[in-house]
DNA sequence: CAACGGACCTGCCTGC
DNA sequence: TGCAGGCAGGTCCGTT
């Protein structure tokens, strides 16, 4: 998926475009994504006017009065404003159609992303109230991951991959981050200093941040909002180098796996 | 509670 | 050229 930034990059292309516009319909040609497109989304959305394009990690709030449509963009999807008779290709899955003319296009070959539909605040919806800090917000860093690692025998890696932990850091800005940080991605959560971890939270900040500010991304076929095609803008000082030298130290990056992710680490900048 | 593996899918690349 | 196999940016859920 789009990580973070690519859906930042998304939310910040629609929202000129589709707030306090009318939905007219939404238009469901696959509704097997990760979870059913639920009925409620077709019925109880069309009449509304989007309020606002809200995020929380990696899912996309678009709120109205009625409710809000939760967009999960999995590991391939993106979501664009096109013309709304523009001709659908293959994994266009859901069409989220405006009275002007426009439309909201889901596309995600690998089906792993999803929408789904809560009236209830958005943030009280399951799959969000028991998210982590927002890593660019004020109430995250060093202090919050020291504590939150406390006793935590998981390598540092998947747990801050762990959305409960902090949201929206994605295998590359996991690995980017650690590198900057000069922290071993197998070293244990619970045995890492604070100091170490006011490091590694100002590494994720910037990671994210530089990434947000290229125009988002580095996935080979992501299509922001407005339809532009994604940058290669974003330097990545490990992630996908295994044995190119590192920028440090010129000794090769070592690839590992770790819970069937590509790790990428300098063995000798990072302890 | 924490940790781990499996599951969900298609597209693309590599190597035979 | 065709095909099998492996791998990919996420994250939830069930089992230990």
């Amino acid at each position: 998926m789009p990580e973070l930034p690519e859906v930042e990059t998304t939310r910040r292309g629609i929202a000129p475009h589709v707030t306090g516009r009318i939905v007219s319909r939404v238009l469901v040609r696959e509704p097997r994504l990760r979870w059913p497109v639920p009925h409620a989304l077709i019925e109880q959305l069309p009449g509304q006017a989007i309020a606002s394009v809200g995020r929380r990690g990696k899912y996309l709030l678009l709120e109205t009065a009625a409710g809000a449509a939760l967009v999960h963009l999995g590991m391939s999807g993106s979501l664009r404003l096109i013309e709304a008779d523009a001709p659908p290709g293959t994994h266009d899955h859901v069409d989220i159609v405006f009275a002007d003319g426009h439309a909201l296009r889901f596309r995600d070959p690998r089906r792993f992303g999803s929408l789904l539909w809560t009236t209830r605040p958005s943030q009280e919806h399951p799959l969000l109230r028991d998210l982590g800090p927002e890593p660019l917000d004020g109430d995250f860093s060093g202090g919050y991951l020291s504590a939150a690692a406390r006793g935590r025998r998981v390598a540092v890696k998947p747990f801050i991959m762990n959305s409960h932990v902090v949201v929206g850091v994605g295998n590359i800005y996991a690995n980017e981050a650690l590198y900057l940080a000069g922290i071993h991605p197998r070293r244990a959560a619970g045995r890492i200093g604070r100091d170490r971890y006011h490091r590694l939270a100002a590494a994720i900040r910037r990671v994210l941040d530089e990434s947000i500010t290229a125009g988002g991304t580095t996935l080979r076929d992501f299509i922001n909002g407005v339809g532009e095609p994604g940058y290669f803008a974003v330097h990545l000082r490990v992630y996908g180098r295994g044995g190119e030298p590192c920028p440090g130290c010129a000794r090769p990056i070592r690839e590992i796996r770790q819970g069937q992710r590509s790790t990428f680490y300098c063995p000798a900048c990072q302890k």
